[in-house]
DNA sequence: GTTTACATTCAAAGCGCTTTGAACTAGCAT
DNA sequence: ATGCTAGTTCAAAGCGCTTTGAATGTAAAC
């Protein structure tokens, strides 16, 4: 028989106010008591119904995160280590995280679903696009939520992000000091802020070089292995292909190395590429990639674990949006070219054409 | 401001129980009233507060599924797919699916707290292992549970499962009737149960055919993509490797054809492979796998969430045991072994010795 | 006209916890 | 003695729903 509260104080011959309080460490209980209450409880076993609790406090002690299990390939972006890292930063803090499941079609219906249903305490919204319709709803309930990731959007709200576009530069600017001029990009769909993000520093960067971007060498790529492996093929099969390239996703940058494989292409050596967030997961390769790296997602997750507690205190927003700043790791898929023309290439640079647009 | 039960009724001049009782779709009811409950139920935008109701009932309406983000490679066996179908068809009966992500450490304890915090009303037991502690657990608890996979214990529970034995012979079988003797497996860690299932079923159709198990033909392979790239490598290093393959788990497929490839031999022609599930999802590849293929994951998880619902509403433990069949999808990678002794191979068949052993 | 049965509706008692506001004590100053 | 304070404890009122058992009204049966 499960022991509730009124055993337990009935046990102890106290109300269950005192016990209720001992227990949660209100300082109006004699810590003589508390001492009773709590041993009491250890030895009878007690465990406070969390159902009853939460339809007394109103809340769930729990983090939602909507998740789209069939549709994404998981492992992308180390979205595992970052699920980690917030399990284990809201553990501490006595908060579960509950992933729930949906297919593409239902999300916003389910996020709409849990703005009313008081499932939980507040949403972790993952994958934000450039204009997120799900941000928009959940202001729109003010239901608390932390974006991992940035939107378009000018009402302000809580976000961890990276700062993707100056990762996006640090690549391309260190492509453009080994010499390059045909830097090529592989991008997931730019709906996906992240993608946009990367997008921009990659032009801005060519741009503050004074280079006009070629629309040839910029193509987009799915967030998968498969999607980076067509894309490498198809910006090799250009009539003008890149020297270098930045590929902005790691999936995407398997598939686009397996290309190069296939074709014969060694990159560090035919080719110059870097890869946002590296493939080090994959199957090793006869060469280490020069990456754009970031904190590790377990890292990342902890942080947003403190600032959804943050956040479910009370902080304002605008001390809830974190920016982390990215760094190159250098392999040796990039470097200098040795064959600005290489044979298997022939790229024929053209003449750069000075622009000074910026932002 | 929230509409609630009391407001709802007063609203309507009716009790609570009455109200509650029509929302509910109760018999005794009138339908006249019933309608009026509904209608105003919908232009006041009622929702019943789950939390109360769950205190109320002491149902959860929420399922839980436990699952190592930060340590699987989730890509595996379709597991997202699983998700998929089982988060619809659960929906279809209200119940919600909660996953609740954790690292491997934690597990069991995760397991404890789940049991004693009514938070869900059932588990969902992925990955079986040959002796599992969390289905002990859960049976010591009398806490209801479906395992996804079945185990050694001897204790009946719901389970839901492939004939992984099976599949493993009709593989085995087939290469054998392509007049292979030497047939290699690389086999996850036996502890998961799908995969000392399928060894069995390996070790078994060998020995019917008289055929005495060579230990330097049978590798372990961790579940992912470098696993079996590694074993495979490992394989064909020995100075007598195999003429012919199952692969018992998809993502040390891809790994183990990626080897092939790097290796320059080619699957179908210099040796024959068969993989447990496919690699459809990765990089095409030049050729089409043979495999052994199971039902979808979506259709599972259909299956997997009305067996749950049945096991809710009481049904006993023997009707909820539910085997799947496996059948052999033929591809280009198997087929009869043109050279025997194919020169990359240097197979050397030893004299079969028969083995008249059964199970 | 009384009984019986049936169809509806409802008041009230939970579910197990938290929290408010009051009450009771003891100690100390007035 | 009286009043005040600080330190503890508690009774009772929720939280918003479900469910039991009784009450009501109505029609059919006697």
């Amino acid at each position: 028989m499960k022991v509730n509260l009124k055993m337990l104080s009935e046990s102890l011959g106290l109300s269950q106010t005192t016990v209720s309080r001992a227990l949660n460490g209100y300082s109006d209980v004699a810590e003589k008591t508390r001492h009773r209450v709590m041993e009491a409880a250890r030895s009878l076993g007690y465990q406070p119904d969390p159902l009853a609790r939460r339809l007394a406090t109103g809340r769930t002690d729990t983090i939602g995160l909507v998740f789209p299990f069939g549709a994404t390939e998981f492992g992308y972006h180390g979205f595992g280590e970052v699920v980690d890292g917030l399990t284990d930063g809201l553990a501490t803090h006595g908060i579960d995280l509950s992933i729930i499941p949906i297919r593409p079609e239902t999300e916003l219906a389910t996020y709409r679903r849990l703005i009313d249903s008081r499932r939980v305490d507040a949403l972790i919204v993952a994958w934000t696009r450039t204009r997120d319709a799900r941000i928009d709803l959940l202001q729109e309930h003010k239901f608390p939520f932390l974006a991992y990731g940035r939107t378009m959007s000018q009402a302000p709200y809580p976000w961890f992000d990276f700062d993707n576009e100056a990762g996006a530069r640090l690549a391309v600017e260190r492509l453009l000091g080994f010499g390059h001029r045909r830097i090529g990009l592989i991008h997931p769909p730019l709906e996906f802020n992240f993608a946009a993000q990367r997008h921009a520093g990659y032009l801005a960067a060519l741009r503050d070089a004074g280079i006009n971007p070629d629309a040839t060498l910029i193509t987009q790529s799915s967030l998968s292995r498969t999607g980076g492996y067509q894309a490498m093929l198809d910006l090799l099969a250009g009539n003008n292909p890149p020297t270098a390239l930045l590929i902005d996703n790691n999936l995407a940058g398997i598939g686009a190395l397996r290309a190069l494989g296939d074709k014969g292409i060694q990159p560090g050596r035919d080719i110059s590429v870097i890869v946002y967030d590296g493939v080090s997961t994959d199957i090793p390769l006869p060469y280490k990639v020069t990456a754009v790296m970031q904190p590790t997602g377990t890292k990342s997750g902890r942080t947003m674990a403190q600032m959804v507690v943050a956040l479910l205190g009370g902080k304002s927003i605008a001390n809830l949006q974190h920016l982390e700043q990215p760094c190159i790791e250098a392999g040796g898929t990039d470097g200098p070219f040795a064959a600005p023309q290489a044979p298997r290439l022939k790229a024929r640079p053209k003449a750069a054409k000075v622009v000074s647009e910026r932002d």
